[in-house]
DNA sequence: GACTTACTCTACCTACTAGATAGAGTTTAG
DNA sequence: CTAAACTCTATCTAGTAGGTAGAGTAAGTC
């Protein structure tokens, strides 16, 4: 399971694709758009920010607005700032690789190689995925 | 990632598929073949006795045997009765289904697809991986 | 240049879970 | 009847998820 928190981090990103072109948009409307927690979503998007994803304006006119080309973000490259490792185990992941402390040697352990898999299929889908996947999905309509 | 859990229940019962035919496998040889704190190995295969994948005999000459053939025990059925739903979103588990609270609705959701399709590889490599795929790794050579 | 709006940052809180440990109880073989 | 071995319930500790609070800072606006 993904945690509660990506999932918002990557609803605010499509929120934010469908912005009108550069236009920056509240951390307020985001929040009341998607139903997220208005300080939660604070984090979320300054973590966003300092990882090169969104830009920031403070002030009157102020928002966040995306940095990238929504069809340049990928699901992946979320999940990995929020949630972190994407691979099931931390012998298999690229960004945190991490020994299996109770493991002999990886090439004795029974389970790697199928999770080795896991992991591929993974990636797979959420390196292909991006943001701009999201705008295809019908938003139900909401008066303004 | 999975749990620490998970991983000694797939290795106990990697273990248990090296047992000679119908032997009863102690707690303990298991706990120490495999590097598990025995206590909490316990609990693990109380588990999987629950959940009818081991038998367990008690009294001198007890132990535990696999219940099943060893390649009909999927990792996919390891993984759902000690860590829970495969789904990365509660929405799209198929034995513990239940509605994301956040969101409007799934024909809306933005991120469902994506998901659903990291769910589908994942079950497609775990349900058709077996304990028996893990007797062809070759294990370290250990005086007996 | 004060006011207001809106992002920024740090701290904190509560409930839950992972990962384990402890120990009394029960069954079986011999 | 006793020793071996599984069974069960309780408990513990550290860490994390998910969220809240509030003081601080920057950017306009009148």
């Amino acid at each position: 399971m993904i945690s509660q928190k990506a999932k918002y981090a990557l609803r605010a990103l499509a929120a934010l694709a469908r912005a009108r072109d550069g236009e920056p948009m509240l951390i307020s409307e985001i929040a009341s758009r998607q139903n997220i927690p208005k300080k939660f979503l604070e984090q979320i998007l300054l973590d966003l920010k300092h990882h090169g994803l969104v830009l920031s304006r403070r002030g009157k006119a102020g928002g966040y607005t995306l940095l990238k080309p929504a069809d340049q973000i990928t699901f992946g490259e979320v999940l990995r700032i929020i949630d972190g490792p994407i691979a099931p185990l931390p012998c298999l992941s690229q960004t945190a690789y991490r020994r299996c402390e109770d493991c002999d040697s990886e090439a004795t352990c029974e389970i790697r190689h199928v999770f080795a898999r896991v992991a591929e299929a993974t990636r797979q889908v959420l390196f292909s995925s991006t943001i701009a996947d999201t705008l295809s999905i019908p938003q139900s309509i909401e008066s303004d």
